[in-house]
DNA sequence: ATGATTTTGCAACAAAGTTGCATTCCCTGT
DNA sequence: ACAGGGAATGCAACTTTGTTGCAAAATCAT
């Protein structure tokens, strides 16, 4: 069974060529992915509807985590290991917006510093998004 | 001289209705708003297109500062001061958006922690969002 | 292989954002 | 106070993005 049948198979997914497409154009890219660009990459093969619902079940399994950003896209990225507890993600790195080359990026190897909120205010998730220029762009 | 026009006048902006009545809005509300926010305030007053180009001009002149979410939709909320450097804001407050009510906040008061970029990626701009329940919600 | 269940494609729609252009408004100088 | 030039606005038309219902197709368990 190959690595993409497993990912869907772990999350209780039934496997299906859109799906499997899917997660290779994820698996093939080192940058975070819009709705757009995977569309624009397999828009001939599958429907603009299927990869909507597609990208919206690989986040509620935790296959992909999304990432904010100010520019009203939101990007998509893999999870590295099952990352779903009480239904929310707990991914914990920093991502990076090169202002560039346009690219996002998760930085695994940077963690998110911890913050303390006013009293009252309870956390689940914490994103943090660092704009500049990347490595290969300077 | 008002606070309103004051705001616009400090950012060498023409002082119109429009731009006054935005900036009433945003100084009335105590979180931050979508341009979908707005508009259902004062769609029967100003055009669409307006709301757009407004938000857009005030953004550039650093009197509001976007806020990224995971939902696709951009928040904006006042700036304190005069927080726009060689183009780009330098907010560093952590915005906190409620998963009960829904409501985006700046947290003033909370500061957003250091953190330490791999070798060769340059920091301009950086942000944090937490998300959770606040205080009025809980 | 068969049938129940899930997924997909299509169509139709709704919402969000953009652009060009004519009109209106604001500001400056007189 | 008024006129003229430049900026902002409204409107229309359009593009892009996201949603929904339903019938056809694919998947999976038996
Ligand atoms: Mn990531
Ligand atoms: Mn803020
Ligand atoms: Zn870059
Ligand atoms: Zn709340």
């Amino acid at each position: 069974m190959s690595q993409i049948e497993s990912i869907l198979k772990n999350s209780t997914l039934s496997v299906t060529t859109g799906r499997k497409r899917i997660l290779e154009i994820f698996l093939s890219s080192n940058n975070a992915l819009a709705h757009q660009d995977i569309e624009s990459q397999c828009a001939d093969e599958y429907d603009r509807v299927t990869i909507y619902r597609t990208l919206q079940t690989f986040l509620e399994k935790g296959i992909i985590h999304n990432i904010p950003s100010t520019d009203n896209i939101t990007r998509y990225a893999l999870c590295n290991e099952a990352c779903i507890v009480s239904g929310h993600h707990h991914d914990n790195h920093v991502h990076f917006k090169c202002d560039s080359c346009g690219k996002t990026v998760c930085l695994d190897e940077v963690t998110i510093p911890k913050v303390q909120l006013p009293k009252g205010y309870t956390m689940k998730e914490i994103n943090m998004v660092v704009n500049g220029v990347c490595k290969t762009c300077r």
